[in-house]
DNA sequence: ATAAATTAGAGTAAAATAGTCTTAATTAGA
DNA sequence: TCTAATTAAGACTATTTTACTCTAATTTAT
């Protein structure tokens, strides 16, 4: 599977904060959405790391959107949630197994490559305004 | 990941065998893409089982493509490989604790949809002798 | 002060991936 | 017809990734 329960929890919740005139705390939404706080907390902060969000503390804090819906990528999302880019394959994991011992230069690899830039280039054009409308 | 080890393994066997005028061994393939014999054996028995590959027991048997490598699309390997088609998100596998209830009907199953479709038409159109051309 | 929140990081459980191993069945060729 | 080479099938195991949980600390509106 490409993309994780991180980026699912990640959109769902992305979704409900862009229509929240205040700050939207962890344990509402994981109420809201039936999924488990701590986890999605957790998601929440790596969202807050890249800038998609911003986290208030304390009493009435929570988490807002940053930019419009319309200039966040769901690629920035997704790598957001996931720690990493959503690999079709990653070689680079297997490098010291690899058949073919050098990474990028065996016989599926541009396969690969253009698979990946097809992925990638979908993500990266699609927004948050998008996929809502 | 998308794609798992048996997809990388398939890919690379098909592509000697493709290219060999006898029956191509398991053990033989297993030497010469350095991966293990009992794995990638496995992988070989289910391509056969999906008509992609003719299978010869006994002395000198072996592997054999059925079709013509034009004839023979990427995602009919890698389904049969993977013993599944290969999943963007597979909201299937949760439908117990999907926080929506019911598969499909949750405000990014639209996007989900879409970029599977997306993911399923790049790899049907592709073909075994595009990828090694 | 205090209660409501995020932050950080270690730890754990479940599931998927990536294999292994053993035994049986088949078949070309001596 | 015997034998060595080969696929077939399925149960089993190990490793890695995913999907969490838990605890303690920090921040801040009231």
């Amino acid at each position: 599977m490409l993309l994780t329960r991180a980026s699912e929890y990640a959109l769902l919740a992305l979704d409900i904060i862009r229509n929240s005139e205040k700050p939207k705390g962890a344990e509402q939404l994981s109420i809201e959405l039936s999924i488990p706080k701590s986890f999605l907390a957790k998601i929440l902060q790596g969202l807050a790391k890249e800038g998609i969000l911003e986290s208030k503390k304390g009493a009435h804090g929570g988490f807002v959107l940053v930019k419009k819906s319309s200039e966040i990528s769901i690629a920035s999302i997704v790598i957001a949630a996931e720690g990493k880019t959503p690999a079709v394959f990653d070689c680079s994991q297997y490098s010291d197994t690899c058949p073919n011992g050098v990474i990028g230069s065996c016989t599926i690899s541009p396969f690969l490559v253009t698979f990946q830039n097809k992925v990638d280039t979908f993500l990266q054009k699609l927004t948050l305004e998008d996929i809502f409308k």
